[in-house]
Order: C-alpha cells, then structure tokens, then sequence
DNA sequence: CTGTTAGCGCCTTCAT
DNA sequence: ATGAAGGCGCTAACAG
C-alpha cells in the first residue's frame, strides 16, 4: 500500500504551491486564492496524503486528542456513559485517550498525570472520586468536563441528573402503590450519587409522613453482592418491609436473588426498585422497575460541551432528567 | 504547577551536559559515564522533566501508542478483554487509543484506519468481523493481534479459546444429568464464536447418539431479547425440550425470563446453560450454569503478546481454556 | 493572498 | 563516551 509517507512537501510539489498554501487549507486558517486550494486539494486525493497527526501537535500545540478519566471497577452503568463520550467524539477531529482510575484517587491522579502530560486538549472524567481541589489543579493546565457525578463548585463543567429528585420520585412511586415499610439499600457513601440518592429517599418518606427507622436502611456498595447481603441483615432485624429501593440495579439484582432464596415472592410479597436501567433490570424476573439515566446521552453531552470550551464556542449546559421506568418488581398493597 | 514546559534542552543545562547525552540517558540506547548519568536522572528529577510524546515520535518513528479496536454495540465480555488489554498495557510505556468498530465491517475498517493513520506501534483487535485478507492489507503496516476471535490464518497472532470443545462440554454436562432433547439457541452466525459453539453442540450431542432435531435450533443474535424470542419460538413448536444451551449469558438470561412467563420453572422443568460468566448469570434467579471465559486475561494476553511483536522479543502464545461453572439453573432429570 | 523563515522537542548520525 | 548538527512533518509569524 503506502510505501513511503508523503507529506505536506510532496503535495505542496504536485500542486505547485509552498508548503504554508497546503497547511493553509488543510487547517482553513487564512483565505486561499480558490484554484490553488482545488489543485491543493486534488493533489491530497490524488496521493492518499494523511497528515502526521505528531508533526502536526508539536508544531501546532493542539494535540486534537481527548483525554477519558474511566473508573473501570464497577457499575456497567459507567460503562455507557463511556461510551457516549467515544461516540460523541466520533463525528470530530478528537481521538480519545483512556486512562483507568479504578475508583481509587491516587489511582486516578495518576491517569489524570499520565493523560495531561500527553496534553491532551481536554479531559473528561467519567465519574470519580477526586475532590474539587485536586481537579482544581489539573484545571488550570486544561479544560475539563465532569459526566455522571455532582461536584460542588464544577456545576458549570458536569453534567448530571438530579439525583436526589430521582430517588424521591422512585420511593414516591412505591409509597402511592401503598407501601409503608421500605428499605433503601444505600450506595458507596464516598459517591455524592449515592448520598443524594439516600437523601431522596428520606425526603419522600419525610414528606409522606413515614416513618425513618434506622431498620430499613442497608449499607451497600453498589455490587450486586452487597444487594444479597443487604437482604440478608434486613431479614435478620426481623423488623416488617414490604418494598425495597436500592441505589442501583447491580444491588437491587442481589436483593432479588436473596429474596428469592428466602423464598419471598416479588413483588407479590416484597416489591423492589432499582436505579439506572441497566439490561440486567430489564430481564430480570420478574424485570425490575428502576430509574433511567439516559447515560449514553449524558456522556455525548459531555463530549460536546468540552469541545465547546477547548473551542470556545458558546455551550449550554443541557440538562438530563431521569425517569422512572416501571415494570413488574412492583405491586400494589391494598 | 508547571508553569513553563521544560524540556530536554532546560535538564541538558542544570546537568552540564549535551541534549545528546540527556536523550542517551533518557533512551538507553548509549552507555553513558556514570557520573553523568546520574546528574542527568537527577536534574531530571529536579525539575519534574516529563518527556514531550510528540516530539518523541516525531524524530523516532516509534509512538509508544497502541491501538485497540473495540466492537462495543454487544456482549459486555468484550468489555472485559479490552479491559485487560488495557490493563496489560497499563505497566508498560504504551498508551492505548481506542476506535470502535462497533460490529460493522465499514466501521470497523474506518476504525483501523484511523488508528494506522495515527501510526499506532501495533493494534489490537477485540473480536471484530473483518475477514483474514482484510486485516492483511493492514498486517503490512503495523503488527496485530487479535483476541477473543479466532481466525483462520491468524492462529499464531490470536488468542481465544477453544469454542467447540467448551459448547460440547456445557452440552455434555446437560446430557450426563439426563436431558435428551437439548435445545439450543444459536448466536449469530457470523461470528466464528457462534459456529464453533454451535458445532460443539451439535458433536456432543452426536456423540451421545441423541436425535439432532430441527426444531431443537433457534436462532439466536447473541442479544437478550433474542433469547426471549427463542423461547417463544421453541413453545410455539410445541416439541418437548427439557434443557437449553444458549451460545452465551444475555440469551441465557431472556431464555429464562421468557420461561418465567410462561410459568415454566428454572430448573424443575426446564435447565439452562449459557456462555461467557457474566455477571449477570451469576446473579439471576437462579444462578446460572455457565462457561467462564477468562476474559480479562485474554486481553492481558494479548498486550502482552503484541509488545512481544513490536520489540522483537520471544513471544508464546498463552493458552487459555474455558471452564464450566455450575450453578442451580441444571437440575437431574430421574 | 502567498512564499520564506523559524522553530516545536527530540533522536541520530558524525565526528571527536 | 560525548558534543555538534541536521532533520522528523508541520504550523506560525513575517514579509511581500
């Protein structure tokens, strides 16, 4: 195929014209007289020229590369949203680059390190653990956007849903069918979701005039193993629940499980939500009601709106909502 | 922080010594008197001197990138094996750029491209559907390795396991608890994955002098609701089948909600195996039978078999096998 | 509008 | 063993 690499000089030859013409409407940066830039244009075609992306960033600064920040242990839910910040980047110029924070914070420092000092033109960061000083540093030596995580002091660079407003929908739902005793299996409190998602839940009870006993609440960690031995310290307290709300499907999915190896019906006898709509929910049995984030969308979000700012194009801050999505873990109480 | 970038140059001065001998230091590739060695290290040191990639490919050759090529629309156990790739890289001097070929032939190729074009030391193909002459187009520029595919030709630059004989022994521990009519639903079929599993059945099955009849193949597309499908197609026939091998996890999964649905129980009336040990089979009511591929692993594997290639460095080709998991979704046919 | 001239930061002969 | 010089491919002033 390509035997030798052609470059800016081969094609500024063919085309007779200097090097600075063809750089000039390869990049688009000053008017070319229109017959120069076709021939300019043909002669690329015509030779398969492919600009050298390296010769390109150290000349140029702009690396065109995109720096991802995954914390890879953990909820598929990430996952999506990963995705959704690649396929934004698709239809650009950006490529991405990974690095993995494995939900540790020195960890994550480190891929953020690893990411800069490859100056990348901008980072986003999927979730996270880093607290806004650490991000505060990394700020200054480029933009940053934050996806599928609250951060105070960064409500103008993340992108969320409220998840607070979230859990209270889910347990509202579950206190209109009737229920009175429900159990939250919590999240990692060391997430802000999962803090705000337990918040949520307070808040509908609190308003619904339900008691808070400390007996419905379960520590969990967001793995679906936490959700079987959630259910297995409520069974335990020996105290009545007729409906659990986990802070994700992952946990909801477990507590399913030990349900059922308890022999308790669902929903029949315990009705359960769950939160994030993973496809484990979907086809659970019976499928499990939970609450959507449109991840994918959230993360194709983010990847426009750094690109707005490593631009400095003017970008609107879009706004997410989640919903619930109801399916047969629920039933009425009557 | 780093207000000014330092360079070769800057460490080059505070060590009294040439660009020459920084960058001999800096890549080994010259013995360089100890002294100065270590005056080099330590300036380096000293003035947190990170070295610019660019730069650093632009005058090599070498871009200490590799590429991964994901196929992300499908099983979450690609996931998995680009995460090891990942994690295999993550202990070495290379950094991975990703591109999704999202199990389109066109993209996938668009996808390769772009990664060649960014003159990646060597790539690394998660599955993926490009035939054999395709990839060799591309084996001309730049060393590859594929994972979790097997591909005729390809046997010593691939890592997979043997499909064939894990189908056959999931279907022979179906046979060896009794059950003749022994459904299976299929994954799709131009996946080499799917033919393989699809054969192993078929031998186990022979083997065991058990009728393979028509109406014991559904096709499946490896995706969860094609396993409900499949089931609601296998009722429909209204032809006995008391067990049921599906070609992986997410059908196992819709399999077995379908069954749900249709009041049919797991396992006392029917058994399930699936493929890949997702987590999602561990999991679901009841825990499911299936066949662990270590797919991590493999990806580690293959990272480190690729870097084998680029170096030049003696490279064996790790075996893996699959190895199969027993959980409750099998029960004894008296 | 367009050609010329400098580098970007680093690696690599080539002498010494 | 080590310094000097040239160049990787491209962009960015700077003159015209």
């Amino acid at each position: 195929m390509s035997k030798k690499k052609i470059t800016i000089q081969d094609i500024a030859g063919t085309a007779s014209v200097s090097k600075s013409t063809v750089s000039r409407v390869l990049n688009g940066t000053t008017p070319v007289a229109e017959d120069k830039r076709l021939a300019v244009m043909e002669a690329m075609k015509a030779l398969d020229y492919k600009p050298n992306v390296f010769a390109r960033s150290l000349a140029g600064g702009k690396t065109m590369t995109i720096g991802i920040v995954t914390e890879n242990i953990g909820s598929p839910f990430y996952d999506s949203v990963t995705q959704g910040v690649m396929k934004g980047l698709n239809s650009t110029e950006y490529t991405p680059i990974i690095a993995d924070g494995q939900w540790q914070p020195k960890l994550e420092r480190i891929a953020i390190s690893t990411l800069v000092d490859r100056q990348v033109d901008g980072l986003v960061m999927v979730g996270g653990l880093l607290d806004s000083e650490a991000l505060d540093e990394f700020r200054q030596e480029t933009p940053i956007v934050i996806v599928a995580r609250s951060l105070p002091g960064w409500e103008n660079e993340s992108i969320t849903i409220d998840n607070l407003a979230a859990a209270k929908s889910a347990t509202n739902h579950l206190i209109e069918n009737r229920h009175r005793e429900i159990a939250h299996i919590m999240g990692d409190q060391t997430h802000q979701d999962a803090k705000d998602r337990y918040q949520g839940y307070k808040a509908a009870m609190r308003e619904a005039n339900l008691p808070l006993s400390d007996h419905l609440f379960v520590q969990g960690n967001f793995e679906s193993q936490s959700g079987v031995n959630a259910i297995e310290t409520l069974l335990r307290r020996e105290k009545p629940f007729t409906a659990i709300f986990a802070a994700n499907d992952q946990m909801a999915i477990g507590a399913r499980l030990a349900l059922y190896r308890a022999n308790i019906r669902v929903p029949q006898d315990v009705s359960i939500i769950g939160f994030d709509n993973q496809s484990e929910s979907a086809y659970s049995t019976p499928p499990l009601t939970t609450v959507n984030q449109p991840a994918a969308d959230m993360g194709v979000a983010a990847s426009r709106m750094l690109i707005g700012k490593i631009t400095n194009k003017p970008v609107e801050i879009p706004t997410f909502s989640a919903e619930l999505i109801l399916r047969e873990s629920v039933a009425r109480i009557d």
